[in-house]
RNA sequence: GGCGGGGUAGCCAAGUGGUAAGGCACGGCUCUGCAAAAGCUGCAUCGUCGGUUCGAUUCCGACCCUCGCCUCCA
C-alpha cells in the first residue's frame, strides 16, 4: 500500500510519488524557527509533525533530505538585537542554540540540512536579479524591491494555488506596515528591504543598494538551492499557507519557469487549556516551561502525536499527565517482553506493522496508529498474563515495536539503575515481611518512596521502580 | 465580508449507510498481610431541526456554536 497525503494544492488526499524516476529519493523542506524567542509548544507541534512525515517516508523506503531553514534575519530579530545591544549573530545563535537543544528533547531527528538565512544573502540576490530580469520585480525608489503579483499573472502564472482568493473581497492592506507604502499595488510583497537607520549594522550590499532580504525570498533561495527548483515535499504551519508559501511558490516559479513544490502539506494549530496561548492567559508555554514543570520531552512528543495533523488539538496539562500514564502502559508490556525474551531473536510480528502503517499511509491517520499499538499491547498483556507467550513471540514483538517506534519516535523508558544501598533496604524489607514483621516491611517501603522508588510486589518477587 | 477546518462519552480522539476504535479519568474484579504498581473488565447512540433511505452518527439542506487564514504568526 503507498502512502496517502493531503496536498494543499489538490486539497484532496492524493498518493505520494516523488519526482525521483526511481521513486527512491524525496527532497522535503520545512519552515523552521525564526530564532528571536524561544520556541512554544505550537511551534513544535509543527516540527514535530514534519518528523513524523520523515520518519514514515523513511518506514516506506524512501531515501529523505530533509531540510529545515533558520531565519536569522526578520524585523523583530532586529528590533531586539537594537534593544538588547548586542550582535545578530550572538542574538540568535543562543536562540537557534536553545532551539536546537528543544527539538533534541523530543526526539525529532536532526534534518541533513539546516541553513541559515544569512548564509544565503548571495542565492537570494541572486534570486531577485532573475526576477527583475523578467519583469516580474520592480525596485521602488527608495531601494527596495517589490514582486509584483500583477506582473506575475501577466505571465501566465498563477497566484493563489495553495488558498482561494478573491481579491476583490479580500481585506488586502487593511494591516499594511506604513513603510511599504512605495508599493505600486498593496498586494505586492518585498522581496528586499532597503536599509533603514533602525537596522544597525544588519544589512547587506546588493545591485540595488544596501538592505536586507524579505521573509520569503529566503525559503525559496534556501530550499532551491539545497534541493533543485523543482522538489517533492514542503511542510509548515497552517498559517504560513498564505502568504508565505503561496508567495514562495510565485517568486520560484517566477524565477524559474519551473514547478516549484509538488506536495504541500500543512500542520494545524494548537490550542492551549482550549484558548490560543497568549502569555496573559497564562497558557503560554516554551518546551522549557513544561520541562521545568517535570515532564519529560517524550511525553511532551507522545501528546503532540496523538491527533491528526490537520486537526486543531486541545493542549493541556491534564493531557500531559495521561500521556505519562500512556507511555507507561507501553513501558510496562515492553519491559516484560523483554524480559520473557531474553536473548531470542525473531523477526517482526507482521499483523500489527500492518495495522500501524496502513493507519498511517491513509493521511497519517496517527491516532487509528495508536490504537492498533494499544490493541496490541492489551493481546500481549492477556497472554502474558496466561503464561502463553513463548519467547519467539516475544521476539517477534520487540522487533514489531521497534520498527513502529523508530516512526513514532517514543523510544522506551531506559531502566534505571538500581543504587545498591536500596537493593539492601528492599532486601531487609523481604525478610521482615517473611517474618510477619508488617511494620517495619511498610515503613521501609515509605522510606524507599521518600527517596523516588516505588516498590511492586509481583508474583516473581518484589521491584524496584523509580517513580 | 471572503475562504477553509471542526462540533463523537467527564476529558483527548478515530471511524462507518446497517446501531461507534484507542488513550486518560472513573467503577468492578484479580493479585496483596494491607497497600501500591500491574493486569483484566465495565462505561456513548455521534451540535440542533428537517429531508433522502428499509435503515444515518455517516448523504443532502437549514440553523447554532467554535477554530483558523485574509500580508507578525508553527
Amino acid at each position: 500500500m503507498a502512502a496517502r497525503f493531503f496536498n494543499t494544492l489538490s486539497r484532496s488526499v492524493q498518493e505520494f510519488a516523488p519526482l525521483d524516476p526511481a521513486g527512491k529519493s524525496v527532497g522535503m523542506y520545512c519552515c523552521g524557527p525564526t530564532v528571536h524567542d524561544f520556541a512554544h509548544i505550537g511551534n513544535f507541534r509543527t516540527f514535530v509533525f514534519a518528523d513524523l512525515v520523515r520518519r514514515f517516508l523513511e518506514f516506506r523506503g524512501f531515501a529523505v533530505t530533509h531540510v529545515m531553514n533558520i531565519t536569522d534575519v526578520e524585523d523583530k530579530i532586529i528590533r531586539r538585537v537594537r534593544e538588547a545591544g548586542t550582535t545578530l549573530r550572538e542574538f540568535t545563535g543562543k536562540y537557534e542554540a536553545a532551539f536546537l537543544d528543544d527539538v533534541r528533547a523530543l526526539n525529532c531527528l536532526p534534518p541533513h540540512q539546516t541553513p541559515r538565512a544569512t548564509e544565503y544573502i548571495a542565492e537570494m540576490v541572486d534570486l531577485i536579479g532573475q526576477l527583475i530580469e523578467r519583469g516580474i520585480a520592480y525596485r521602488a525608489p527608495e531601494g527596495s524591491v517589490y514582486f509584483s503579483i500583477e506582473k506575475y499573472r501577466g505571465c501566465g502564472c498563477k497566484y493563489g494555488q495553495l488558498v482561494k482568493l478573491n481579491f476583490d473581497e479580500m481585506r488586502v492592506g487593511e494591516r499594511v506596515a506604513s513603510d511599504e507604502y512605495e508599493k505600486e499595488s498593496l498586494a505586492d510583497f518585498a522581496l528586499w528591504k532597503a536599509r533603514v537607520p533602525d537596522d544597525g549594522d544588519v544589512f547587506w550590499p546588493s545591485p540595488w543598494g544596501e538592505g536586507r532580504p524579505g521573509w520569503h525570498i529566503e525559503c525559496s533561495a534556501m530550499s532551491m538551492k539545497l534541493l533543485g527548483p523543482s522538489f517533492d515535499l514542503h511542510l509548515g504551519g497552517e498559517d504560513l499557507a498564505f502568504p508565505h508559501h503561496e508567495d514562495e511558490i510565485a517568486q520560484s516559479e517566477g524565477a524559474t519557469g519551473q514547478p516549484f513544490v509538488k506536495h504541500w502539506m500543512h500542520g494545524a494549530h494548537l490550542l492551549v487549556e482550549g484558548k490560543k496561548m497568549s502569555k496573559s492567559l497564562g497558557n503560554f508555554f516554551t518546551l522549557r516551561d513544561l520541562l521545568a514543570k517535570g515532564f519529560t520531552g517524550r511525553e511532551i512528543r507522545y501528546l503532540l502525536l496523538t491527533a491528526h495533523y490537520r486537526d486543531s488539538f486541545n493542549f493541556t496539562i491534564d493531557g500531559l499527565t495521561g500521556a505519562r500514564t500512556a507511555l507507561a502502559r507501553i513501558d510496562e508490556c515492553l519491559a516484560k517482553l523483554r524480559e520473557l525474551a531474553g536473548a531470542t531473536v525473531a523477526g517482526s510480528d507482521a499483523a500489527v506493522l500492518h495495522k500501524f502503517a496502513g493507519a498511517l499511509d491513509d493521511d497519517l491517520n496517527i491516532s487509528a496508529a495508536w490504537a492498533a499499538v494499544f490493541d496490541w499491547v492489551r493481546d500481549l498483556n492477556r497472554a502474558l498474563a496466561a503464561n502463553e507467550l513463548q519467547p519467539a513471540a516475544a521476539a517477534a514483538a520487540l522487533g514489531a515495536w521497534q520498527r513502529m517506534d523508530a516512526v513514532v519516535g517514543i523510544g522506551g523508558k531506559s531502566e534505571a539503575e538500581v543504587p545498591v544501598e536500596l537493593l539492601a533496604l528492599l532486601d531487609e524489607r523481604n525478610a521482615a515481611r517473611k517474618a510477619k514483621d508488617f511494620k517495619r516491611g511498610d515503613t521501609i517501603r515509605d522510606e524507599l518512596k521518600s527517596k523516588g522508588w516505588a516498590i511492586e510486589d509481583t508474583a516473581k518477587g518484589a521491584k524496584l521502580k523509580k517513580l
